[in-house]
DNA sequence: GGATGAAGGTGACAATTGTCATCCGGAAAA
DNA sequence: TTTTCCGGATGACAATTGTCACCTTCATCC
């Protein structure tokens, strides 16, 4: 089967290329570094899968999944990421990708989850199973938004303005977003939120 | 040559051995999940050199480092990062390390990088050898103390009843180092000394 | 000894942040 | 149509955070 791996971090993208390449039923047709380029590739050397970064510039991983989704693009997806958080999973499987394993698993077990993928059948990291369970993100919109901005170090005013609201606005929903985190404070709002990863 | 690599991520730390290991010259003896193992396995097993990775829990690669030095262990050090700041950079060079590269570099160049430590030589990125010039960690260690705290989402009045301070000095320090790394507010200072490595 | 300066520490004050009660407008239910 | 509900929005108030001028201690240099 013909594979595209994407992948921001240069090392892990040859390493893993390389060792793919040598399997038997396997063949890497495409490199990619960051999301962007992936969905480029995907859609020009048109490969059977994809085994796809989460946290890429440009285009995360599940934006190129969505995009994939939408133009109906008949390549399978296998999200490998770094970070077991719930918002993750379930926004990837809502766009469809098939596999989902962490970057703590051997390569071997990447190689059996394009097999399982190829075959029709779904390929999750058991320690993501449970994941499905957990919470869905509590934070609307607007809160999402605010509390990127405070991310970046902003401060209320200066979020106010870039969002044409008023100052007051602003901290209300940073209390809501740090109360529904029960967070004490907004830094460890975002911390709260990026565990999760319900912020990007 | 034989060699150690350590590195808390399963799947690259696989590949990397892996990879490594089809160098006629390289044979890896042993792989480390984290700091502590990484420097037992060096002690019992005696390497020409390991691979070490910075980030990992229990020690970093760059306490392991040090530990090295301090014991006077002959095993070479080559540093293998994500992460381009100049106080990592800085803290290795002192540690002893012969090496230091960026993970986006490809295998092949790690390969050389340890048969040119190996021969005697030092191997440091391209991208890396500027940031030999770049500035020196400006906070005291009492800022960075009450930095690291901050960044836990700790209040200023809870950081002080943990340092036995009052609230005054508290948010005098943040005061300082907010000045001194030229950020808005703790948030952004918090940032701003991450992105160099001046925290941990 | 006395001057100098660096690092730690303090409280007063101003600015920013977090909380709350409340208001507004549109969609869904009655 | 009226009612109810809910997300979005607001300003008043209190708590927390950031700044500043000023002490203290202790080592260093004349």
């Amino acid at each position: 089967m013909k594979v595209i791996v994407a992948e921001d971090q240069g090392m892990l993208r040859g390493a893993l290329s390389a060792l793919l390449d040598l399997e038997d039923d396997i063949e890497v047709i495409g490199q990619a570094a960051d999301g962007a380029e992936a969905l480029e590739m995907i859609r020009t050397l048109r490969p059977d899968l994809c085994v796809m970064d989460i946290e890429m510039p440009k285009m995360s991983g599940l934006d190129v999944a969505e995009a994939l989704q939408k133009s109906k693009d008949p390549c399978g997806v296998v999200i490998l990421t770094t970070f077991s958080r719930s918002g993750y999973f379930q926004r990837a499987m809502r766009a469809g990708a098939r596999g989902f394993l962490l970057k703590d698993s051997p390569v071997s077990e990447l190689a059996a989850a394009l097999r399982d993928v190829q075959a029709g059948r779904r390929a999750v990291s058991p320690e993501l199973a449970l994941t499905f369970w957990e919470a869905e993100n509590p934070l609307t919109e607007r809160e999402r938004e605010v509390l990127k901005l405070a991310r970046e170090g902003l401060s209320s005013g200066e979020i106010a303005s870039r969002l044409f609201l008023s100052g007051g606005t602003v901290r209300n929903y940073l209390s809501e977003a740090i109360q529904k985190l029960e967070a004490k404070n907004r830094i460890d709002a975002i911390a709260a939120a990026e565990k999760n990863g319900w912020l990007d």
